[in-house]
DNA sequence: AGCACGCCGACT
DNA sequence: GTCGGCGTGCTC
C-alpha cells in the first residue's frame, strides 16, 4: 500500500483502492481504479462504487495498492468525487481507533462522522432548495431536467435521477447543483438554526449636534408629525438605553413602520440588522467586557498553563458561575496566537446563541459552529471551512470531534460529566469526551475538562495525578450560592398542607416570586401526564405491545404513549381486563404538573419544556425567547431545564420529587442525582439576590440531599468511591456491556447462557450475568445483558477486547446464533 | 444496509 | 398447483 506521492508514471499500472463503505459490515472492500484515474485517486477522497447488485454508495478511499485481489475480480470505481481529499489521514486513524475501542465497524464510524451530504447514496432523496431562486436560463440541460422533475415531484432519489437522465454518472452534476445551492438533501428533521435578528436604529451622527437637531424638528413637525414623534421617542429611549430596536421605537412613538422607513431614507435614522442573543446576559456580558480576571482566576489560569507543560489533560473543577468561560477564552486566545486550532465541546442543549455570540464577540466571525440543529448544507460548509483552515475555532456538540482538523492545539470539554457526550444508539457508542482525549493526543494537543460536578472518572484521574487539576471555588462577582431547602412530602401530606404535588413551602415560594415579578422553574424528571394508568379493581395496567413497559398517559394527545418505541393507543374508559370503570392515573409527569399548577394559580403564565414540547421546529428557541421576554412566569421541565441554560431572572427552583432522581437501580444514581440537583440549583439566583431551591422528597435524610445542601462534592466523592471499589465499578474497573437481543425469549435465553459460558471460560469471575435488564423487551426484541468488569491493571483491555471480539465472531458462526443481535457497549452509561 | 435466494402457508 | 411470507447469507 502506498501514498499517491510514491506512485509515478502509473498510467500503465492497475491500481486498487481499499474503501470504507458507510455500512455496518465487517470488512473493507477493494475496487479497481480506472486507468485514466490513476492520477486522481488519493486516500481520503470520496468515490462512488457499486456494492451488491444495484446499490451505489459513496465510499472513502482508505488505502491504495497495486496488488490485484486474488480471490475475486474487483469492480471498477464508478467515479472519484473530490479534487482534494475530504477526510485527512489523521481522521482515518481516529476512525479506526474509535472502531477498535468501541467495538464497532469503521463503516458505522464513517456514518456518524460524515455529514449526510458528503455521502450521497442511491436512496438519498434530493429536494429543491426553497431558499434559492432558480434562474432557469443559467441551468444546463441536465440541471434543467432535474429541476423540472423536482417541481412536479418534490422528492427524487438518486436512482430516480439516474433513470431520468439515462446515465450512470449523475453525482458530478448533483454535486455541482448542491454547491450552487439549487438542491438539498431531504432530511426529516432539518431545522435551520436561525440566530434572532433585530433591526437597531441609531441617529445619524450629524444630528448629535444640537443645532442641527433643532433645525430638523420644526420641518418634520409640520410636514410629517408622525416622523417627529418617532424622533422624539428615539431621543427619549436612547437617554437610558444603549441600543434602540426598531420595534421598541414603533411601540414607544406610536408611529408606523413607514414613518421610520422614511426617516431612514432621509438618512436621519441609520438602521442596522444585527443578530442578538436569545438569552439575557447583560450582567454577565459586562463581566466579560471588562474581562478582568479575579485574583483566583488569574492564579488558576497560570496553574492550568503549568500543568499543561507536563500533562495532556487537566480537569478544571469550578463551582457554577465561577467564570470558567473566561478562562477558556484566555486559553483559546493563546492557542490561536500560536497558530493552532481549538475545539470547544459543549452538550448539544447548551449550544445556545448566547455562548456562540459571546465567543464571536471575542474572536470575530471565524468560529465554526457544529451541531444537530444545523441542516446538512451548513454542516458541510463547516466541514469544508475546518478542512481549509478558515475556521480556527470550532464550537460544537459531540459529533464535532469528527471534523477534519489539521492542527488541534486544545480541546475544551465543558460540562465534561454530561452523559449526553456518550452516544448510545446507533453505533458507534462513543463518548466524545474520551474520544477528544485520544484526538488531542494524535495532534499533540491538550485537553481541558471543565465541570462544576466532575464525573468520578475524571476526578479520580485528577486525584491520582494522571490528569492535572485546577479548582475555582469562588463564584464570579460574588454571586451567592442558592439557599437549598428540603421539604418532607410525607409530613405535609400528613398535615394536609400539600396541594396536589406542591408542598406549602414550595407554593409560598412560588407566590412570593410571582409577586416580585420573578420567574420560577419547576423540575420534574418525567414527561407526559401520568406514567401509569391502573385499574382500581383488578390492578391491570396497559402495557406497550412492543416493549416491556407500562404506557404513559399524555393528556395533550389523549393517548397512551410508549417512551421507548413511540407506540400510541387510545386511552380505555373501561378496564380491558375486568370491565370496571375505576381507572386511576398513578404518578405524575411534567404535563400533569403544568395542568394542576394552572388550576391552583390561574393567573400565572405557565410553560412546559420537555421532549414533547421541543420536538417541533424552533420550539426550544421559542420557549427560551418567551422566558427571556418574561412572557412566562413558571417553566415546568425535565432534565432539559438543568443543562447549561442560564436564565437571569429565575429566583426559585422547585424540585417536585427528588426521590425519582436518587432511587433508580444504578451504581451511578447518587453521582447523577447530585450532579442534576447541583446543576438545577445553579440556575437559581442572580447578582444581588440569593436564589432559592425547594427540594420536595419523602426521604429528607437522604445522604445525597445533605451533600447537595452543603454543596459538598468531595464528601459525595469519597463516600461513593468506597462503594465503587467494593462493588467493582468504574473508575476502578472498566465495564463492557453486551446486549443480546432476539425476538423469541426462549431462544434468547439459550443464546445468552451459551455466550455467558463461553465468556466465563476466558474471563472467569469478570463475567456477570446474563441478566434480565430492567426493561426486558424493546421494539419486540427481548433483551438479556452480560456485564464484563475488567480491573484497571493486571489485564490488558486491548487484549480482552480482542478476545471478546473473537468470541462474538465465533458465536455468529454457530447455528445457535440465528436471529440474534449482540451489541457491545464499551464504558456504558 | 439491501437484495436475492430459498423453503413453508393461504389463495386464484 | 402458485404467490409471497421473511429467514439467511453475501456484497469487492
Amino acid at each position: 500500500m502506498l501514498e499517491l506521492a510514491e506512485i509515478e508514471h502509473t498510467d500503465r499500472e492497475t491500481l486498487f483502492a481499499e474503501v470504507i463503505l458507510p455500512l455496518a459490515i465487517l470488512k473493507n472492500y477493494t475496487y479497481r481504479v480506472p486507468y485514466d484515474q490513476n492520477n486522481a485517486i488519493a486516500i481520503g477522497k470520496r468515490v462512488v462504487v457499486q456494492f451488491g447488485k444495484s446499490k451505489l454508495y459513496t465510499a472513502i478511499v482508505k488505502e491504495i495498492g497495486k496488488l490485484a485481489p486474488e480471490k475475486y475480480e474487483a469492480k471498477y470505481i464508478i467515479e472519484i468525487l473530490d479534487d482534494r481529499p475530504v477526510v485527512t489521514p489523521k481522521q482515518l486513524e481516529f476512525w479506526q481507533w474509535l472502531a477498535d475501542y468501541y467495538m464497532c465497524n469503521i463503516g458505522e464510524v464513517m456514518n456518524a462522522a460524515l455529514p449526510a451530504a458528503l455521502k450521497l447514496a442511491s436512496e438519498t432523496r434530493i429536494v429543491l432548495n426553497r431558499e434559492y431562486e432558480i434562474d432557469k436560463a443559467t441551468l444546463h440541460d441536465k440541471e434543467f431536467l432535474i429541476v423540472e422533475a423536482l417541481e412536479i415531484q418534490p422528492e427524487l432519489t438518486i436512482s430516480d435521477i439516474t433513470k431520468l437522465l439515462g446515465q450512470k454518472t449523475v453525482m458530478p452534476i448533483l454535486k455541482l447543483m448542491f454547491e450552487k445551492n439549487i438542491i438539498n438533501i431531504s432530511e426529516e428533521v432539518s431545522e435551520r438554526y436561525k440566530p434572532r435578528r433585530r433591526t437597531f436604529i441609531t441617529l445619524n451622527p450629524v444630528y448629535s449636534n444640537q443645532d442641527n437637531l433643532r433645525e430638523l424638528f420644526p420641518i418634520l413637525e409640520k410636514r410629517a408629525p408622525k416622523q417627529a414623534d418617532a424622533l422624539l421617542a428615539y431621543i427619549k429611549l436612547s437617554r437610558h438605553q444603549k441600543n434602540v430596536t426598531k420595534s421598541e421605537l414603533i411601540e414607544e412613538s406610536g408611529a408606523g413602520e413607514s414613518s421610520i422607513k422614511s426617516l431612514i431614507e432621509k438618512e436621519i435614522f441609520l438602521s442596522e440588522d444585527r443578530s442578538v442573543s436569545r438569552l439575557h446576559f447583560e450582567e454577565e456580558d459586562e463581566a466579560g467586557d471588562s474581562f478582568e480576571l479575579s485574583e483566583q482566576q488569574t492564579a488558576v489560569l497560570q496553574s492550568i498553563r503549568e500543568q499543561f507543560e507536563e500533562k495532556d489533560v487537566t480537569l478544571l473543577h469550578g463551582v457554577t458561575s465561577s467564570g470558567k468561560t473566561q478562562l477558556y477564552v484566555r486559553l483559546i486566545e493563546e492557542m490561536i496566537h500560536n497558530g493552532k486550532q481549538v475545539l470547544y465541546l459543549l452538550p448539544e442543549i447548551a449550544l445556545t446563541t448566547h455562548i456562540i455570540e459571546r465567543l464571536r464577540m471575542y474572536f470575530g466571525v471565524d468560529i465554526g459552529v457544529y451541531h444537530s440543529r444545523f441542516n446538512d448544507n451548513e454542516r458541510v460548509e463547516v466541514w469544508q471551512k475546518v478542512l481549509s483552515g478558515e475556521y480556527k475555532i470550532v464550537l460544537g456538540a459531540r459529533s464535532s470531534v469528527f471534523l477534519p482538523f489539521a492542527d488541534l492545539g486544545l480541546i475544551i470539554v465543558d460540562e465534561e460529566h454530561e452523559t449526553s457526550y456518550k452516544q448510545f444508539d446507533p453505533a458507534p457508542r462513543y463518548n466524545a469526551r474520551d474520544a477528544a482525549i485520544f484526538l488531542a493526543n494524535m495532534h499533540q494537543g491538550k485537553v481541558l475538562l471543565g465541570s462544576a460536578t466532575p464525573s468520578f472518572e475524571s476526578y479520580y484521574n485528577a486525584r491520582t495525578h494522571k490528569y492535572g487539576f485546577a479548582e475555582l471555588t469562588e463564584r464570579f462577582g460574588g454571586v451567592e450560592l442558592p439557599d437549598v431547602q428540603v421539604v418532607s412530602i410525607a409530613q405535609e401530606t400528613k398535615q394536609k398542607t400539600i396541594q396536589s404535588h406542591f408542598t406549602s413551602v414550595l407554593m409560598e415560594g412560588i407566590k412570593q416570586a410571582l409577586e416580585n415579578k420573578e420567574q420560577v422553574i419547576l423540575f420534574q424528571n418525567r414527561r407526559g401526564y401520568a406514567p401509569i394508568l391502573m385499574c382500581k379493581v383488578c390492578a391491570y395496567t396497559p402495557k406497550c405491545i412492543n416493549c416491556d413497559v407500562s404506557l404513559t398517559y399524555h393528556k395533550s394527545s389523549g393517548k397512551l404513549h410508549c417512551h421507548y418505541c413511540g407506540y400510541k393507543e387510545d386511552t380505555p374508559s373501561i378496564c380491558p381486563a375486568c370491565g370496571s370503570t375505576h381507572l386511576e392515573y398513578k404518578g405524575f409527569g411534567t404535563e400533569k404538573i403544568e395542568d394542576e399548577l394552572s388550576v391552583l394559580l390561574p393567573e400565572a403564565r405557565i410553560a412546559r419544556m420537555d421532549l414533547d414540547t421541543t420536538r417541533s421546529r424552533n420550539s426550544l428557541q421559542t420557549i427560551l425567547n418567551d422566558l427571556e421576554e418574561k412572557k412566562i412566569d413558571i417553566l415546568v421541565g425535565t432534565q432539559m431545564v438543568a443543562k447549561g441554560l442560564d436564565f437571569s431572572d429565575v429566583t426559585l427552583i422547585g424540585i417536585v420529587n427528588a426521590d425519582s432522581l436518587l432511587k433508580f437501580p444504578d451504581y451511578r444514581a447518587n453521582e447523577r442525582g447530585f450532579q442534576l440537583l447541583a446543576q438545577v440549583s445553579g440556575r437559581a439566583g442572580r447578582r444581588g439576590k440569593q436564589g432559592k431551591v425547594v427540594v420536595q422528597t419523602y426521604d429528607i435524610y437522604h445522604r445525597v440531599l445533605k451533600q447537595v445542601i452543603d454543596n459538598d462534592y468531595t464528601d459525595l466523592y469519597f463516600t461513593e468511591m468506597e462503594e465503587r471499589k467494593n462493588f467493582k465499578y468504574p473508575p476502578f474497573y472498566r465495564i463492557i456491556n453486551l446486549d443480546i437481543k432476539h425476538k423469541n425469549p426462549d431462544v434468547l435465553y439459550n443464546q445468552a447462557e451459551y455466550l455467558g459460558a463461553r465468556l466465563r471460560e476466558h474471563f472467569g469471575e469478570r463475567v456477570i450475568g446474563p441478566e434480565q435488564p430492567l426493561i426486558s423487551r424493546i421494539r419486540n426484541y427481548y433483551i438479556k445483558s452480560i456485564m464484563l468488569k475488567f480491573e484497571k491493571d493486571g489485564i490488558s483491555i486491548v487484549k480482552a477486547k480482542s478476545v471478546l471480539r473473537d468470541i462474538i465472531t465465533q458465536y455468529y458462526t454457530t447455528k445457535l446464533s440465528t436471529g440474534s443481535i449482540v451489541q457491545p457497549d464499551v464504558d456504558p452509561y
